[in-house]
DNA sequence: AATTATCTACCTATCGATAGGCAGATTTGA
DNA sequence: TCAAATCTGCCTATCGATAGGTAGATAATT
């Protein structure tokens, strides 16, 4: 039921109040509280906050990654992705933890923001993979932004019904686009 | 030459801070030590941190909304906002500040994020204007989240020519699509 | 006994914000 | 016309709160 491990419990309440006011909105401070020992204990754990928002990034990205898994087509693999973001935009009701990182590039530390391209650049990999045989109609960066994005309307304008506006728009583009070069 | 007006310059200084670190990735010190003032001056003309954040996002939106104008096909209002972006993630090499904010929403007082969501519902309107008049195949969520997707993820691996391949992807889909409903 | 995990207690730096003052320009009123 | 009053735009100094981080004692586990 409640998790083992406090450097998980640690990871899961740092990613959530992470993906609600980006790196500069969370502090050791409030994690600590949330799992219910002292700020200095975390440092025990992660000895520095770049740490931690490391931790959090790659964590983040092989838990998308396994979600995207090896999709056959890439039509496969869109709809894979559109349900990693939506489930974020639906059932988490959260920012994508990476997305709002990579919002804030510039405010943060380059460990940090090595971590942040990382998620994207391996997503990105992960989607194109099945487009080797077989032309897809849209570029995997086409895809991730139009998601990435998506997810940042809706939740902006307290909208989520955007949300399936675009990725319908998207997936009817999609399937009736022919190669495109 | 140089802004004659302080008001104007605290802006000017305080809008590049937080499109780098967002909402809590700024300080009233450095904004301060910015245009040469000490930051209890800058209380002087924004009371509060709010008060500054909020004037920032509506300056930001009056902006954006000079620059579309009232375009008189979909076409063009795909266009104008397609440059309008570029022009952040080419020339002014920052995220689009009500895109950082709107990642941030759930770390925001309630008046910045009022704010910052006008920003996209009033985008959105005029994206969607000249299509009163002749349908358009996309939404004006869709091309609003995927240039603020595309935004996002370019600059956060670095690499600017993911924006435009995007745009490019979703511009032949715009120009091939046939009525969508 | 030794290792692991958490604690108390504290540090320095910075945060947003406030109080009160002061020089200079502007307005007001006799 | 000239002086009193007010306003503008900044200053210094300081507030309480909070930030990330550290040292060393203590408790728990093996």
């Amino acid at each position: 039921m409640a998790d083992d491990d406090m450097r998980t419990r640690i990871l899961d309440a740092a990613e959530q109040r992470a993906r609600e006011g980006g790196y500069h909105g969370f502090s050791f401070r409030e994690v600590a509280a949330d799992v219910g020992i002292k700020s200095a204990s975390v440092h025990y754990h992660f000895p520095t906050k770049t740490a931690l928002a490391t931790a959090l990034a790659e964590r983040y990205t092989e838990r998308s990654l396994e979600v995207i898994g090896t999709p056959e087509t890439p039509l496969q693999a869109f709809d894979r992705v559109s349900e990693l973001f939506r489930h974020s935009a639906a059932v988490e009701r959260k920012m994508c933890l990476c997305g709002l990182f990579g919002a804030e590039r510039d405010g943060l530390p380059p460990e940090v923001a090595k971590a942040t391209q990382s998620y994207f650049t391996r997503l990105i990999a992960a989607i194109q993979a099945p487009s080797v045989r077989g032309e897809a109609p849209f570029h995997a960066e086409t895809i991730l932004s139009t998601l990435e994005g998506a997810l940042l309307v809706a939740r902006a304008i307290h909208d989520l019904s955007v949300f399936d506006r675009v990725v319908t728009d998207l997936r009817r583009a999609y399937e009736n686009q022919k190669r495109p070069t």
